[in-house]
DNA sequence: CGATTTATTGAACGTAGTCAATTCGGGTGG
DNA sequence: CCACCCGAATTGACTACGTTCAATAAATCG
């Protein structure tokens, strides 16, 4: 990681935009800017919490491991969001770990900074709460698919949730670039599995212009695997 | 449920009482007092949000369906513990129901006050934010358990998580009865497959002095399935 | 062009879920 | 007090899903 000149914008921030913005010039004060290449860790789980980040642009995912080899993908954060904040709490070492998928640019606000903050604008805190809150139902809801849902049920399902949340391009693809070893770390499962599932998943596939093949989805089909899970 | 005279006593929350004592008399202006039978649902996934609970004296399960038959147990709130701040955020309706689980006191606030409550009492909306925090980090780890540990593996721990969190009476038991079926519902595994394990895991068991069988478990081997798992 | 990683497929294995049968224990009513 | 009944406990057998391992093919990179 670097810290770069290029000014982020914390207006950006999904949740400061909609706070009084007369504390916007003493949080500004005391940002840091910093751009994180693939691949490089933002927050490593077990380390010391320092601070909070808010994405500018790029996609950060959050992980947690099991054994060596194996993790899960908690979220996937892109412009706008917020990471880091799961290191709040009594708690002084984060649970996870932030990882950037992409090149990415973030705005870097130290803890203890932040923690004051919170106390001077009750509108933040307010977002904030509000988005624990909808983070909260969302990992419940998740974790309740991993106890009872099949893998093909949890595949199908993240993939409409994916492109619900990216949105899709103007070829109708998902507007997320991601690895199958992160889908299938996302859903839960092995490679192995989500290769074959996608497969199922795929009754067409096209050839694009630069010659890669892209797998389509079946629509129909990710409803039925829901349905049957 | 009834709506009893009995006074509960909100500074018996564990939230409440950190916080500034101004504002309680405010809050126990508007807060009613029920009582529900075990068994008895305090509030029901998919129905309105209407407010807040703090558990006066009790046990409520916190729970999510999956199909007809299947849930997964979220938590599990006693004493002092708040019940329906799920309820919080954009969506009006109930992610999770509600189940005591004992004959449970318990104060209720109405969504409305609540929400208002928070905005004139930051030390209150810190301290549910921290709590927000707190029990995100868990529902994510149990996530990850679940995606990754094997049934033994969970069971084990789960096991462990009810001792430390309920602690353990005169004859060394954890202080918490729970139904079998239940148990099974919080490790996201079937009656059958707890059954089987929990007799694995008793090397010896106990006839109490009312004549109940009682499983006594294997401290060595719960950690070995944990970390086999 | 060789080397090394990533994709793809097959086969086997084990875990845990499902179904069904039986037993047990504790009421309840005759 | 006994016969009955019901739900919970207990156990066995079977099955299926998904992981794991291994082998091959394809692609990427220096």
């Amino acid at each position: 990681m670097k810290q770069n000149k290029k000014n982020c914008d914390l207006k950006s921030c999904t949740m400061c935009k909609q706070c009084q913005h007369d504390w916007l010039p003493a949080l500004d004060a005391n940002r840091k800017s910093f751009h994180f290449k693939k691949g490089e860790q933002l927050f490593i789980e077990g380390e010391e919490v320092k601070g909070m980040y808010f994405i500018s642009k790029g996609l950060v995912k959050v992980h947690k491991r099991w054994s060596d080899e194996k993790e899960l993908i908690l979220r996937i954060a892109r412009d706008g969001d917020i990471v880091g904040h799961r290191g709040l709490g009594a708690d002084t070492v984060y649970p996870v770990s932030g990882t950037a998928m992409e090149p990415t640019d973030v705005c870097y606000i130290d803890l203890s900074f932040f923690n004051s903050t919170l106390r001077t604008n009750p509108d933040f805190q307010y977002n904030l709460l509000m988005f624990f809150a909808a983070e909260l139902k969302e990992s419940e809801k998740r974790m309740r698919n991993l106890a009872h849902m099949n893998v093909k049920g949890r595949i199908a399902n993240a993939l409409l949730y994916l492109q619900n949340k990216f949105g899709k391009d103007a070829n109708g693809y998902i507007n997320l670039s991601i690895s199958r070893q992160d889908l299938a770390s996302y859903t839960g499962t092995t490679y192995e599995s989500l290769f074959r599932i996608m497969n199922e998943l795929s009754t067409e596939k096209a050839i694009n212009t630069d010659g890669k093949k892209t797998q389509i989805l079946n629509a129909a089909l990710l409803q039925e695997y829901i349905e049957q899970s």
